[in-house]
RNA sequence: GGUGAUAUAGCUCAACCGGUCAGAGCGUCGCACUCAUAAUGCGAAGGUUCCUGGUUCAAGUCCAGGUAUCACCA
């Protein structure tokens, strides 16, 4: 019975290029699930985008003198080029700034109003006469009520590290304008109210906390119970901003809806868009309104609250939108898997002092399965990691290229040239074959598990403890010596190797796509193991936006043992992967730090 | 300040409910092998499981306190 299986991934702030730390948080493990699933013969509904709006875009914006539109629209087409060469499969990365998210946020909201969920009231906010505004945190800075620090940013004091409560800055001032007055006024908000929803999520986290990880359960819990004993306060839902999804209301025409309560509605609004797209606009609902479809979220650990309970609730007091009078509920997320943060070099990401690893600079240098390979090997699943160029360095030559990428070689190579371009014909199979044989077989299932339970590094780590046992085996039966005496016996041992990798080129297909379909082909398929990543470009009534579409008619993949043919006509190999020179190290190391271009992709 | 997490061999990390759980990979050293991108295989050495107390017949594994790092919130 095939499943129906969402996979809703972290939308990145376009205001800069992807680094490895989205990549390790979100986007990697999300591909990976997918790939699986699709495999598998799920159905699989991968969906994000670039969101265009909130205050990272406005400020970069203002830095470089250009408009949001321009920032947004600049690295939403470099995120789909990077992730198109790096894989990641998206049945539709968007972004937020077309007319369907807006209608749907826009929806969202007046539902939620019209419903109770939502109510009125005041905020003091620093405003701005010179500029006629209320100033959003970051743009502000002023003394700290704290230490005394002179120089505290709205949102947090860098010299003592408290979060700042901006209306009670000693002296405040405008950041981009040092004469311009700031004082502190009242401003009208819609705030999400969270008691309503609380028994629900508490109910529903109890439901699904035998499968969550630990970490997010705990941290959930105690959120929602510290919540209503302290009478669980509404979060703010709209701000004071130019830059986002307008309040759809009259006399609030100033006003935007929060972007983080936004964004995570684009995990809806790219379902039905990628509805839409296909011709079947009703296509979403066998996700959203279907009790068995199971919803994961990929996300890093910063954004857990949104994920888990903010999006929760909203979902809960939409339920039947769209629905014609349907009472089925909106399915809520079944699993949030949080990753930890990856860091660079034993320091936290910086995108100011430029302590980051791009991926569209590393993308140029180094094969798209080798930084997919290092990453997931050092996937945050539990705690933070480091990506260190020593690391990626040995576990690319000693792992992938020695350990996996020299078996292929080795073997397809070996049959290629003694058994004349064939996959060997054999009499029988000795006991040792059929163990082996046996033992990556039963890989299936236990890979598999592993990556159902979104146990990634394991199951990765467990491919590849099945790719040494097959180096074993082969330094056992030694076909390199029994062709020279006994042929029949060095077909045997090679047929079943040649089938041990074919089985071990799906297991490893969701880690590595790109090698996975080379062995595919070394071996003498035809066909493509997983379909294609397109740039397509969508039209709205006003307006028009890129998008990276998968494209699954022509994948033929499936996560099933090998039953190669004897006697199939191979494709002449070539070694799968580049090894890397130790120099890189020392290189790569010295960009770290120093002011970087961007180049084109 | 509150909440949650993390701290285990040189390095990267495992160890579900407390009892062969003190492990794997890499690195190092020794041996074997040569089909292969000098790749592979076999074997060895390596740890007061952050610190201090406590519970228990038994504790990385539970409890209390502390230290360090990370995230979220005030």
């Amino acid at each position: 019975m095939s499943k129906y299986i969402h996979v809703s991934v972290a939308w990145p702030y376009a205001n800069g290029d992807l680094h490895v730390g989205h990549l390790a948080g979100a986007y990697l493990p999300a591909d990976i699930f997918a790939r699986y699933h699709r495999l598998k013969g799920n159905y699989v509904l991968m969906v994000s985008g670039s969101d265009t709006h909130g205050t990272p875009i406005s400020l970069e914006a203002d830095k470089r003198g250009v408009t949001p539109q321009a920032i947004f629209e600049r690295y939403h087409e470099r995120f789909i080029k990077t992730q198109q060469k790096l894989g990641i499969s998206y049945d539709l990365f968007t972004h937020t700034d077309t007319e369907n998210h807006h209608r749907i946020a826009q929806d969202f909201f007046l539902m939620l109003k019209e419903r109770g969920y939502l109510y009125v009231d005041s905020q003091k906010l620093l405003y701005s006469e010179q500029e006629n505004r209320f100033l959003p945190d970051r743009y502000v800075e002023g003394t700290c009520y704290n230490c005394g620090y002179d120089s505290a940013r709205g949102d947090q004091c860098d010299n003592c590290g408290i979060l700042i409560d901006a209306t009670k800055l000693i002296e405040p001032r405008n950041r981009s304008n040092p004469t311009d007055k700031l004082i502190v006024r009242e401003s009208q908000h819609y705030f999400l109210d969270l008691s309503k929803t609380a028994q629900d999520l508490l109910n529903y986290l109890e439901a699904h906390q035998s499968h969550w990880r630990p970490n997010v359960v705990n941290f959930t819990r105690n959120l929602i119970k510290q919540g209503i004993e302290e009478g669980l306060r509404g979060r703010a839902y709209t701000r004071d901003l130019d830059w986002g999804v307008p309040v759809p209301l009259e006399g609030w025409e100033d006003k935007r809806i929060y972007v983080w309560f936004e964004a995570v509605n684009g995990y809806f609004t790219a379902s039905v868009e990628w509805a839409k797209n296909q011709g079947e606009p009703d296509a979403w609902k066998r996700w959203w309104y279907n009790p068995d479809a199971q919803i994961y979220n990929f996300i890093g650990k910063d954004n857990i609250p949104f994920h888990t309970v903010i999006w929760p609730a909203q979902l809960i007091g939409l339920s039947g939108i769209y629905n014609e009078g349907d009472d089925t509920p909106l399915s809520l997320p079944y699993d949030v898997p949080a990753n930890e943060f990856m860091n660079i070099e034993g320091k936290q990401f910086s995108k100011s002092r430029n302590w980051a690893i791009w991926v569209p600079d590393i993308l140029s240098r180094y094969q798209a399965d080798a930084l997919r390979f290092y990453v997931a090997r050092s996937f945050p699943e539990t705690q933070d990691t480091d990506f260190t160029w020593e690391g990626f360095l040995t576990r690319v030559n000693n792992e992938l290229v020695a350990a996996w990428g020299n078996l292929v070689n080795r073997m397809l190579g070996f049959a290629y040239k003694r058994f004349d371009g064939h996959v060997p014909t054999f009499d029988t199979l000795t006991d040792d074959d059929q163990e082996m044989i046996a033992k990556v077989e039963a890989g299936f299932d236990e890979v598999g598990n592993l990556l159902e339970r979104v146990r990634l590094k394991e199951a990765l780590d467990r491919a590849l403890e099945l790719v040494r046992n097959t180096n074993s085996y082969l330094d056992k039966r030694e076909p390199w010596k029994t062709i020279k005496v006994d042929r029949a016996d060095a077909a045997r041992s090679v047929y079943t190797v040649l089938r041990v990798i074919d089985s071990l080129k799906t297991l490893l297909a969701p880690f590595l796509p790109f090698s996975s379909q080379e062995v595919h082909e070394y071996l003498g398929y035809d066909g493509q193991l997983f379909g294609d990543l397109n740039i397509v470009t969508y039209e709205e009534e006003t307006r028009s936006h890129q998008a990276l579409v998968y494209d699954g008619s022509k994948a033929i993949g499936t996560w099933t043992p090998s039953q190669l043919p004897p006697g199939q006509a191979l494709r002449e190999p070539k070694a799968l992967y580049t090894k890397l020179d130790p120099d890189i190290v020392e290189a790569e190391r010295a960009y770290l730090g120093q002011p970087r271009v961007e180049q084109e992709i």
